[in-house]
DNA sequence: AAAACATATGATAAAATTGTGAAAATATCC
DNA sequence: GGATATTTTCACAATTTTATCATATGTTTT
């Protein structure tokens, strides 16, 4: 999966530094905007973002208004930072959707804090990553495999194979591009090692085995 | 915070234990009573008793009169067992203020519901956060842990520890991503320290411990 | 049908990862 | 400041996975 994009808009730079480096310490991807237009405009460029950290005091666009027209177009949760806790501005936000407030100065953890819960609200965080076919369930989140409803144990190369497998189900793979996607880059072993891993997988799989088909002289294709 | 008191008063023992066992696991502190008057001397001396639940059929002091009492000088939330739904019974005990009616026979997850809710409304669950697996029952806001009922002493990270996996139980998760998570941003040791904190908590937490699998090659795993 | 070649299999060796206990470093509490 | 508890590190054992190899089995070609 990739990293969250997180939008944080202040014009001041050593702010939006703090706080960037925060996030991205927690894996985040933080993309910096100095002002309201600019915010605006990466916000509905890249799509992709999953919350805003916005600032009340900015020149020329202030928070409020960059609030505002975001949610014109969009639900995304936004994070406001006010100076203090002026609480007319706030009554003021939430009717605007504004999700949270964390006033300054705050601590690094109340911040990813705040947004950690925010994410978890709504969802962005950990959507478990699945998928079926033909009676065999992979969930990457839970790295478990079912087959035909009861779990089946694989060691850690056996899933990735698997699971290359089934994201290319009724696609010929050679071992080369096997090698390549599932070993790491620097294996410059025996390629007939794969024929080992394929070996343990048809057997853990049982009947669902035969979706892996060699094909003679080419190498292994999964069917569903 | 301390646990939460809650004060059973039923003239049958049987009856009463059934009710604690239940409550206890849910890291309630129960007190018991076997009738009228005592429930009252308990009650009222006490005073800090969060809930209680009395049983209407009794010698002596019946639970309407036991009720009556209470109300005299306490809002305390009161649920009413009854022997079968009796709506003339219900709408005097209304009338009494009793806030809600249990008939026997009940589910004890019925019983819980309607304990939690209660509290839940009358603000004494006060954003006390607290979850429950399998047995396994962790406060986050009185930062106890309980196991089958009893209580387990944990150290900071590994209470810190199991509530993550909890949270995000049934998802595997990276020694990276629970260093991220667990330990603080600027936590650069070693990864294995994660091993030797889930040594001690699946040792702490007995067969419990059973629940945290290891993912080989990949980290570690909650299942509930 | 035999030769030549590719894959399957089982056993075994090598490598990597985790479990564990104890010691060292840190933090916390009197 | 010392005692205590917690956290981290480390070394080694135990375990599991992965790679290799020899051999068996199966396919294709001639």
């Amino acid at each position: 999966m990739d990293r969250i994009k997180i939008l944080v808009v202040d014009d001041e730079s050593r702010m939006r530094k703090l706080v960037k480096d925060f996030l991205v310490k927690k894996n985040y991807e933080v993309i910096e905007a100095a002002d309201g237009s600019e915010a605006l405009d990466i916000f509905f460029d890249d799509r992709e973002i999953a919350l805003v950290i916005c600032d009340v005091m900015m020149p020329k666009i202030d928070g409020w208004q960059v609030c505002k027209e975001i949610r014109e177009y969009s639900k995304v949760p936004i994070i406001m930072l006010t100076a203090k806790g002026d609480e007319r501005d706030e009554l003021q936000g939430f009717e605007l959707g504004v999700d949270e407030y964390i006033s300054k100065p705050f601590s690094p953890k109340i911040l990813v804090a705040r947004v950690e819960a925010i994410l978890r609200r709504s969802n962005v965080l950990e959507e478990s990553e699945r998928m079926e076919m033909n009676g065999i369930v992979v969930d990457k989140t839970a790295h478990s495999v079912m087959i035909e409803g009861n779990p089946i144990e694989l060691s850690f190369k056996e899933f990735e194979l698997l699971t290359y497998f089934m994201e290319n189900a009724g696609i010929a793979l050679s071992r080369e591009k096997i090698l390549n996607n599932v070993w790491n880059y620097d294996y410059f072993g025996d390629a007939r090692t794969i024929d080992t891993h394929v070996k343990k997988l048809r057997s853990k799989m049982g009947e669902k085995g035969e979706c892996i088909k060699t094909i003679w002289g080419m190498g292994y294709k999964f069917i569903a």
